[in-house]
DNA sequence: CTGGGGCCTCCAGCCACTGGAAGGTCAAGG
DNA sequence: CCTTGACCTTCCAGTGGCTGGAGGCCCCAG
């Protein structure tokens, strides 16, 4: 199997799985001509990689995964773990977006009730506070550290 | 002010300001030494940065906001509209982290069973399809394009 | 006058690709 | 036999948003 063909049974764009390859992700044969060799096992591996990064795991993680998966010696807890952590991470982002959207939500409804001279967005932005009625909720819960970024493929 | 303070009134690490007035974000003057000299309108404007930042605008997003807060012309109804697609990214990206964790937590769920020989984190990741009962489960819900990632700061 | 902190610039690296240039290879069609 | 075009190769550079570190000024207290 040339590159292309991989690419396309894998769903993994061409210069994805070469990018892979440079990395030390999979290996590959290569043919007399230069091109690279790709047989069953590679297509399995690289599947396997593009099902790990669509649920968000990073390439290390992919990583090991594939080696606990070679492994097969106690592999299940240890995935166990790696997928735990991760659901954490996960978690922890979708708290922050929510919180993101929440808070985003409501400026746009205050600007959509109009009638007002400024725009509650960019006073928001400003301030530190809204235009709204309730100072509580400044976006100060949003400046803390979250240590959980950059989740899931094309980044 | 030197950018240390401003840091520190800001909350944003001095290496990020550097970095923002390296691509042109803020401007600041410099005092006979070389130093960086900045006064309450630029820690105003890193603040603004900063909250814009903190809701998961991108740079180029803060460019805009900031020029519109700048113009003050009819500037409310183009802040509502970045907000308003910005608000669809991060949904999307909210419904896309939540699908992630569906699958990983019923992972998770069926590795704690026990019991079973092989790990069904592994085999779902290798065979596309989970150990559970209901195939119609599998991750493929995952492979189209998401487009939306790299949201929220420290990426 | 020495030490330690703060500041400066510049370069390199992070992650996970992605685009593009410049060139080799192969099969089909004229 | 030659061309065309698809496919493959390598290498280099860029994305976003920082972050770390080297090497070197500046400034003030002791």
């Amino acid at each position: 199997m040339n590159i292309g063909n991989v690419s396309e049974r894998s769903g993994l764009p061409v210069k994805t799985i070469r990018y892979y390859e440079d990395i030390g992700l999979v290996r590959s044969e290569r043919s007399s001509n230069g091109y690279r060799l790709f047989r069953e096992d590679h297509l399995h591996k690289l599947k396997f990689i593009g099902r790990a990064r669509s649920l968000g795991f990073s390439l290390e993680d992919c990583r090991e995964l594939m080696a606990l998966y070679e492994d097969r010696e106690s592999a299940a807890a240890d995935a166990k773990e790696i997928a735990r952590h991760h659901i954490f991470r996960v978690e922890q982002k979708i708290v922050e977006l929510q919180s993101m959207t929440a808070t985003l939500q409501r400026l746009v409804a205050l600007c959509d009730q109009g009638n007002r001279p400024e725009c509650p967005i960019l006073n928001d932005l400003a301030q530190g506070q809204s235009s709204s009625e309730d100072k509580e909720m400044s976006l100060s819960h949003c400046r803390e550290e979250s240590a959980v970024d950059s989740l899931g493929k094309k980044a």
